[in-house]
DNA sequence: GTATATGCAAACCGTTTGCATGGCT
DNA sequence: AGCCATGCAAACGGTTTGCATATAC
């Protein structure tokens, strides 16, 4: 259940090894795979797999993920947060019916030239959004 | 104060141009210029300019706005939605550190190739944001 | 022992809605 | 007349917070 993965990852961020950080990460990224989930859908996951871990502690943990930089917020939908454990810049597919969020294939993405930042300021990310409806 | 090009914006959505929409309409696009408005911000403009507006009517209004193609939704902050009155796919600045939203300059952007939508499925929209911070 | 994390419930804030009133065509 | 828009205040839903308790180091 605690792949090694999973305290590893947590101690990259200099966080603090709890049960319900343990717990939470293995669901995240147990499985050496990328997800993207939203704070109501990591609870109900972990109810799932048995494990007790409040509403606001998933929250308080998303938020603590993300800023030990171990996970992107991407804002997509008004209405909730998603929390993408890839790291790098990439592009996602957002399916407006199911509000699902998911990646796009990186390597399909080919921006030939960006807008300069503004003088004074930086570009800290570039989001690309594709928005799916069904055809 | 209610520039000719109001009344016409609005007729093109099939809506009624009541008082209270002509107004938020002249403080949109009274002057031709594309803006970005939080509901907080032209409810705040409307009050700046002795128009007494709800801030009920302005969220329905600017929906009926959107709904009626007249004006986009553009999502980058969880925290508030803003809304654009420019038609047309093009490049965001997202200023982080005072919550603006501004165009930017659609000819700088090239995107050379994009991943395709998955079997059934349609890109709806690309929203492209370019999220700025202090240098 | 000390700092930090957790849980609960209550607060929060932007947004939406129900319903009665008023205005447009 | 009839339909639609408006205003108010109350409801809403996702997220955050205060504070007491529990846990990691």
């Amino acid at each position: 259940m605690t792949h090694p993965r999973t305290s590893d990852w947590l101690s990259g961020g200099g966080l603090r090894p709890t049960r319900q950080r343990l717990a939470l990460a293995a669901l995240l990224v147990g499985d050496g795979q990328n997800r993207h989930v939203t704070a109501e859908w990591l609870f109900g996951a972990a109810a799932e797999a048995g494990e007790k871990v409040s509403l606001a502690t998933v929250y308080n943990t998303l938020r603590a993920f993300c800023e030990a930089g171990l996970m992107n917020e991407v804002v997509v939908d008004g209405a909730r947060s998603y929390f993408d454990t890839r790291m790098d810049d990439h592009p996602h597919f957002y399916w407006e019916d199911s509000h699902t969020l998911t990646d796009a294939p990186a390597d399909d993405l080919t921006i030939a030239s960006l807008p300069a930042a503004p003088e004074g300021m930086q570009i800290s990310r570039v989001d690309v959004v594709i928005r799916l409806k069904r055809a």
